[in-house]
RNA sequence: GGCCUCGUAGUUCAAUGGAUAGAAUAGAAGUUUCCUAAACUUUAGAUACAGGUUCGAUUCCUGUCGAGGCUACCA
């Protein structure tokens, strides 16, 4: 990036504000005036909508237009022409100047990219999985988020560093613990063979229903309504013992907190193989919960917080426009927040890194809203700088996905359902004639993987998603497979192209002469480095799959239109083979900022 | 009840306040002696409703209706 060329919509915005300021004597920041990328259906490559100044300017919209199109153009050699149409005035670029813009890029390795260290580091955390139950299509959204953004900050020019932070502790932990110690029989995954994590989430639902059968005894017999009732069960109880057990150090209660919790972390571990995330590190709840409880005291003492006579701790947000909130219970045992204010403190002594990002499901705004108010209470260094990547449910054509009726779609289960389905099409398409059978099983996983992939993260993060299982294995269309099997046609040019002696490098640039579909798709090339930008600043992966579909699909079009190795003209044939190097590279690049492989051949 | 999201083709998704609201899929009709037809082309179809702000509103404001979330000594 470094020795490219300086992008045109500087030096074209530039020239505007020159414009402005000749013609009207209009003082205009030439960062904030606003171009876009001309529409398809209109002649020319920038547009700038001139209705802001016409008041200024004391003209009708098409003159002022006029006016500055051609101060423009008298004064930027790259701008060969404009045209007006009411308010509009759209520039067009010469020839030689996208040519040229294109050798460069085809140069780049790493082209859109900026190398890490040039923006403020920013830690992210991601996955915050519960040790008593098993990933389900929910984490699946959330991992893939995580990943995603924390790699797309990466090529924006951030450091980043993903977190997990392991929510092992805790009533819901102490249920499936309970279940198992008393139904268990001493079942191990080994002598089940069952995945670790499934194990554990068997008898957490099977904690749920026996406590269901106790509530509605005690509801048919004392009249109670569903809380009261559930409360009071015996075996609510009995968990709550047990949770104050394991804060007292219970040495046989531990133990089998050890025991069950590391059968979760190992199928965890393999779930989080196959999705392809990883993190720099792992917190435990466990390990920060009483570092939170110390804080939560500190701020007790400087008046933050206030006590009430049951002896719990609360914070008073009402003149905020917010409520109290519980941070310390009554029995001194932790809350959800109570970790959550030692684990960001605990990340930032270990990275000094105020930015911190947190991928957490919408239905907890009011949680981080009101943990960014502690911390500013607290007067922590990052208190300004959380932020919360909100994201949607992900919703199932039936409706919400609800683990106590059994409708949570099983992450691992679906995603070996992604490969089977990939491995049956494929096989019936023929595709994988003279693959081995290596090359077949990874090809079925990365089409699988991107298929699924792709259908969640095309997504705005900020929306909730039907997840249709119908549709997600589709391959055509706005798939990640559509734009896979895109990136497999260009690398088979690429290889023929060896064959057949073509050099991409050997290009006369003088002898170029675009049309309009190669000139679209160069310019789609050229948008990829600001697409990076806008992804990073906005979180949201879903800008890089819309623009990489985008790209994948012109791309096709110039395809279907023209020849790359069968064009007599040798020019021409070399500065498509340009095109198609760059096309493959940014569909490679932009596909793995996704998280997904694509293959040379499909 | 209070607070917060969200209502766009039959369906699933797009659209920094800008031009004729884009795609995909399902429907209809086509393209293969030519670098991979998981492709390409044509066709029909949508801003919940009512006001307001302005040169211009899917986007901002108000209200109505509809969907979801939060409102736990759960996480």
């Amino acid at each position: 990036m470094e020795n490219m060329m300086p992008r045109i919509e500087v030096l074209l915005k530039e020239a505007i504000g020159k414009a402005l300021k000749d013609l009207f004597e209009l003082d205009v920041n030439p960062q904030t005036i606003a171009l876009q990328p001309t529409r398809k259906d209109y002649e020319g490559d920038f547009t700038l909508v001139v209705f802001p100044f016409v008041k200024q300017a004391r003209k009708s919209p098409e003159e002022t237009a006029r006016l500055i199109g051609e101060h423009v153009q008298e004064n930027l050699s790259e701008v060969n022409g404009f045209n007006v149409i009411k308010g509009f005035l759209n520039f067009s670029f010469t020839d030689s100047y996208w040519v040229s813009f294109l050798l460069q890029g085809a140069k780049d390795p790493d082209y859109g990219v900026t190398p890490a260290g040039k923006k403020e580091d920013v830690v992210i955390e991601f996955s915050s999985p519960n040790t008593n139950k098993p990933l389900h299509l929910g984490h699946i959204r959330n991992n893939l988020l995580g990943y995603s953004v924390a790699m797309i900050l990466e090529a924006a020019g951030h450091k980043t560093v993903k977190v997990n932070l392991v929510n092992d502790r805790g009533i819901h932990i102490c249920k499936s613990m309970l279940a198992w110690i008393k139904w268990g029989n001493g079942e191990t995954p080994e002598k089940s063979g069952k995945k670790g994590d499934k194990l554990v989430g068997d008898y957490y639902v099977k904690f749920e229903a026996e406590l269901k059968k106790e509530a509605q005894a005690l509801k048919e017999a004392h009249n109670y309504d569903d809380d009261m009732a559930r409360n009071d069960a015996p075996l609510m109880q009995e968990a709550r013992t047990l949770l104050r057990k394991w804060e007292a150090r219970d040495t046989q209660t531990v133990e089998v907190w050890k025991v069950m919790n590391n059968w979760v972390y190992k199928g965890f571990d393999s779930t989080y193989q196959r999705m392809g995330v990883n993190f720099e590190k792992i917190y435990y709840e466990s390990d920060t919960y009483l570092l939170g409880r110390e804080i939560v005291l500190e701020g007790l003492e400087k008046d933050v917080f206030y006590k009430k006579e049951d002896g719990s701790v609360w914070v008073d947000l009402s003149d905020e426009g917010l409520d109290h909130k519980l941070l310390l219970r009554a029995d001194g045992t932790s809350v959800y927040m109570t970790q959550d204010i030692g684990t960001a403190q605990l990340r930032y002594d270990d990275y000094n890194i105020p930015r911190m990002v947190y991928v957490v499901g919408n239905e907890q705004n009011y949680h981080f809203e009101v943990l960014k108010k502690v911390f500013k209470k607290l007067g922590k260094p990052y208190a300004d700088q959380l932020f919360h990547l909100s994201y949607g449910m992900v919703e199932l054509p039936a409706g919400k996905m609800k683990s106590r009726e059994g409708t949570v779609v099983d992450a691992d289960e679906l995603m070996e359902a992604m490969h089977v389905t990939a491995k049956e099409t494929t096989e019936k398409l023929g595709k994988v004639d003279g693959f081995s059978e290596d090359e077949k099983e990874t090809l079925f996983e990365t089409i699988g993987m991107g298929a699924l992939k792709y259908f969640i993260l095309k997504v705005d993060p900020k929306k909730n998603m039907l997840f249709n299982p119908e549709e997600s294995i589709d391959f055509n269309g706005n798939t990640g497979p559509f734009i896979q099997y895109t990136h497999a046609r260009i690398r088979s040019i690429l290889r023929k192209a060896e064959e057949r002696k073509i050099y991409a490098d050997e290009l006369d640039i003088t002898k170029v002469n675009l049309s309009k579909k190669e000139k679209d798709l160069l310019k789609t090339l050229y948008q990829f480095p600001e697409i990076i930008d806008q992804a990073a600043a906005a979180m949201s992966p879903a800008q890089i799959a819309n623009y990489t579909y985008e790209l994948a699909k012109e791309f096709n079009q110039f395809y279907h239109d023209y020849s790359v190795l069968n064009e007599p003209d040798k020019d021409a044939s070399r500065f498509r083979l340009n095109l198609s190097v760059l096309t493959a590279r940014v569909i490679k690049t932009a596909m793995g900022l996704l998280g997904i492989n694509v293959p040379d051949r499909m």
